[in-house]
DNA sequence: CCCCCGAAAGTTACCGGTAACACCGGAAGA
DNA sequence: TCTTCCGGTGTTACCGGTAACTTTCGGGGG
């Protein structure tokens, strides 16, 4: 007798009701060449007879392997990461791991709750937005000895797999494509400034300096980035420096919404005003005019991830690496 | 001698190196009042220094609870869903119960393959998007017993908990808005066409008829709706329909789209075209004009679930009933 | 006729926790 | 002094699967 009645169906009532034991119809849904074609037959219209749902945790205990995989992502809010999920998901999907999606809130500690939470869920990897850690994330990550990617920016000291693209190089390009257009008074708008927009901030700055130029024209803010931060931030810089040629934003929402204010303005882009972003969103190419921005190759990140992933899962060793997907600048028309 | 290496730090590590049994240890971590505070600080210096890590699956398996719930959402990358979620997970996260986020990609045949899934991991509680489910879908949540939310629009015959708001009425609404204004010519432009952008064009088509007027003006498309979409659809409305007043588009991402491309065209928003959306996402309040919409109470409709839901997980019987959250009208500047 | 082999199914033990109940010693009450 | 009670800890069994090994049985080769 039951101690509770889960009232649940279990391997154990799909055997009694064909007349066999457990481990033969755990065998018949793991690794059917090894039941009689008859017998697995039978096997499973007593499982959807009955309604039988396997007990995750049970297998997972017993068995040891989980076959799920952690993605940790900043913010879901943020359209940039969907498509490096696309990729994962597919890639990992179709080799039988489910991927569970937490998000950071763009914050190390928050990470590192949630790397606790997913170790205990025992995740066979964990994939991590960025390459800044807690010290304690990183023990973690060390005593689990499950492969970690680290993603979006690039490291000299990665865990294991590091895969992304240079956010500095980028900041630094895009800023060159200003001055290539013959701008000088280039400002830098950003908001969150979460380590990656750091990055590109530093980005921009080194190409100003590099150019003999002054790298004062600058706006950020901690605050979560919007269209409608944009359009503010805009307004505050014009203020300010009212000689502004060109505006390098941080991400495309913030672009975007700069580019609204210059029409409320009618401010002419990019002639009064050359505006950029970063990321390559579809609003980008949608906008009148569309924005400059750096494409960051998302996709492929996330298919690269997935496929590098896979390798060390099936056994491939530890072998600490980065991989450089770059990026691509396209100059819209508002550049 | 076990029987794999598992290298993991287990409760018994714990007791062996505090010299109590597994069960205390135990204790120490859930019910922490039940062990003297002597030994409890004994036994959490032991679980710092041996870096011990629960079992999800052990716990999960013993006890008969998982402490997490799924969250259905037909899109990662739809910001519509960012911010049910967030009420959600605040809720639910301070009750002990973890989010498992899956998308269905608006496939209700996906949705059911993710049902079978989260109720393999012994969730407590589904959430889903919409009303609509797979018979098999429907059947597995019965059978399952657990409670199950069904959010964004409303049904007649909701399965547990029922929380949205009424997608008909809303699109209805929004046309009368447009009649007000004394448009006559108004159109649909929809993208997706998952069973809610249907409402909401049934809403617009019964609110046209029932002024007189010709609901023709519809133009719609299975693709997923974008910015880019928005623009495209817009100039292949105008071509078709040259006298259009207004058009209602089935959400927001194809309003800015549409507003984008007037502006391309130098087609005045709203005297010469007037544009509305639907959600009410943060961008209809930055373009120029602001756009019309129909602002959703997103983050309440989350607080809803997940008050409601915690009612349920605590015991409050199972008795179906639909909320329902209304919405409001904003006219923005482009109607 | 015996042996060996392999396919098909079963036995046993165990994964790492938790529930339920048993136990123990000391303080409070009778 | 004898119960009673209770805080603090231990014992035992079990959750629902899976690994590893064993058993059974029929057929082919020697």
């Amino acid at each position: 007798m039951p101690r509770r009645s889960s009232g649940r169906v279990t391997l154990q009532h799909i055997a009694d009701r064909v007349g066999v034991t457990k481990i033969t119809v755990s065998r018949a849904l793991r690794e059917p060449h090894l039941v009689s074609a008859a017998l697995r037959l039978r096997i499973e219209s007593a499982i959807d007879e009955l309604g039988y749902i396997p007990n995750h945790s049970a297998g997972a205990l017993a068995s040891g392997r989980s076959h799920s995989v952690a993605l940790l992502i900043p913010s879901l809010s943020n359209a940039v990461f969907s498509e490096i999920q696309r990729g994962i998901e597919e890639g990992l999907g179709q080799a039988g791991y489910q991927v569970l999606i937490g998000h950071t809130g763009y914050s190390i500690l928050e990470e590192e709750r949630l790397i606790d939470t997913y170790l205990s869920y025992g995740v066979e990897a964990l994939i991590l937005p960025g390459t800044r850690h807690t010290d304690h994330a990183c023990r973690l990550l060390t005593r689990a000895r499950v492969p970690v990617v680290e993603t979006l920016e690039l490291t000299e000291t990665p865990l294991d797999i590091n895969v992304g693209l240079d956010q500095h190089e980028a900041g630094k390009a895009m800023t060159q494509a200003f001055l290539d257009r013959g701008h000088r008074k280039i400002g830098f708008l950003g908001a969150r400034m979460d380590y990656r927009a750091q990055l590109r901030m530093a980005g921009w700055e080194a190409a100003i300096r590099q150019a003999g130029l002054s790298a004062e024209r600058c706006l950020t803010t901690p605050h979560p980035s919007s269209y409608r931060l944009g359009g503010e931030m805009l307004a505050s810089m014009l203020e300010r420096w009212p000689d502004l040629e060109g505006i390098f934003c941080g991400n495309d929402d913030l672009a975007a919404g700069a580019l609204f204010e210059c029409q409320r303005r009618r401010l002419n882009v990019p002639d009064q005003l050359a505006l950029a972003g970063f990321n390559g969103l579809d609003i980008t190419e949608a906008t009148a005019p569309p924005l400059a921005t750096v494409v960051t190759p998302r996709r492929c990140i996330g298919d690269t991830i997935a496929r590098r992933l896979l390798a060390r899962l099936q056994g491939a060793p530890l072998q600490p690496s980065s991989e450089n997907l770059g990026f691509r600048i396209r100059r819209g028309g508002s550049l």
